[in-house]
DNA sequence: GTGGTCTAGACCACC
DNA sequence: GTGGTCTAGACCACA
């Protein structure tokens, strides 16, 4: 997998693992992958992995059993947008008011870019 | 001045210089405060300054006058929209959309919720 | 080390790592040093070899994996030979040849003076 | 006039000077544009051109007639020369000659490319 | 262990 | 006065 340089490889498979349990890939309750799995699927150091896994255990996303894997929480979507929405409205949103301020962009405009990116979107 | 956590000290410095162009708070051409002076304003040390102002050289929005000072560039407000703009549809806005799909956020939303947000600045 | 006092360390820090990868001392994708080892070899502090590293790294010369170190790029050779050309043709020729001009000194003197060079290097 | 950022001003204009001596522009034991005079004509604060003048005496290049003017030395030509000379030989062929073998430019190459900007030259 | 950022303070060349 | 370079040392996030 490709990350980005700016964020953190960490965060970045956080997202991941958010978006396979927003859109139902990921089932509440299940099992999810195993650190190695994930890991070598990645491309990534354990370590990094196992980082991701205690974020997400912190914020109540997903669910260890010693001995057995992690599982995605009974509540994580409710829990997993709660998460996305907070973060979405008080620190994203304030920066791209700001920009569409500064560089003209209206919200029509950016209307019209969602619906392009939709189509370009496979789904 | 108050700065962010998240972000590199140097680089929310020079996002308020590039605000300061786009806004036509410092012209084209015209000398912006030395390093020293913007370093006392700014309170943060005169290296961080300079990262800054080394950092906008390199992309063509300030030149230097050696001995002299900084000067915006002639055709500063242009390089910094273009960046601005570059940085905004290839960095911010996918990640955008992908949130918005995500968590069901309309365009029609942002539209409420930007209306929203320019009746709060005070403008 | 010994550094020349005319021109900045790090800039003959980058020339020396430019040479070792042009001369294939170091290959391609290999992990160079890293800042802090690059450092205590040649006795500088490690924010100048840093600086060497972010030039060279926006030159794309080298490239950075993040917690890792950073490594050669794998067109590094190519990069670093156009980089080093378009730097001797524009910047270093003219002088060259005018001052050939002002002085009266031939290309033919060049190449003499150029083969006995050769043979004062141990090569 | 235009200065390339990489070396002084006051070497730059000292460069100037040298070449309408070794040309035979300006004579020897002529007098020479006053500081003033050549600070207007080089957009050029009038402390820079004292430095090339004071730089230039040093050297035996030029001379000072306290209340007159300055004057290029009577035997301006020759110091000149030998000052270009050494500098050439001891600062700019080593460099040159590492430079080529990096490169793999030969003395031929120069020597093509030396005639080429002397085709292109208004002389 | 790695790189990245920041501070404090010094010294220098240049205008 | 200006910017530019360098050192020393600290602290942090990341792998």
């Amino acid at each position: 997998m490709e990350f980005s340089q700016t964020a953190p490889i960490y965060q970045q498979i956080a997202d991941r693992i958010c978006e396979n349990i927003l859109s139902g890939r990921w089932k509440e309750g299940e099992r999810i992958p195993s650190i190695r799995e994930l890991a070598v699927d990645m491309e990534v150091n354990p370590n990094t992995v196992m980082r991701t896994y205690t974020y997400l255990q912190e914020q109540g996303v997903i669910q260890n059993q010693r001995g057995i894997g992690y599982f995605a929480a009974d509540n994580a979507v409710a829990v997993t947008r709660e998460l996305a929405r907070t973060d979405f409205e008080s620190r994203e949103l304030p920066r791209i008011f700001r920009t569409m301020d500064l560089l003209g962009i209206s919200a029509d405009d950016i209307r019209v870019m969602y619906e392009n990116w939709r189509k370009g979107e496979d789904r």
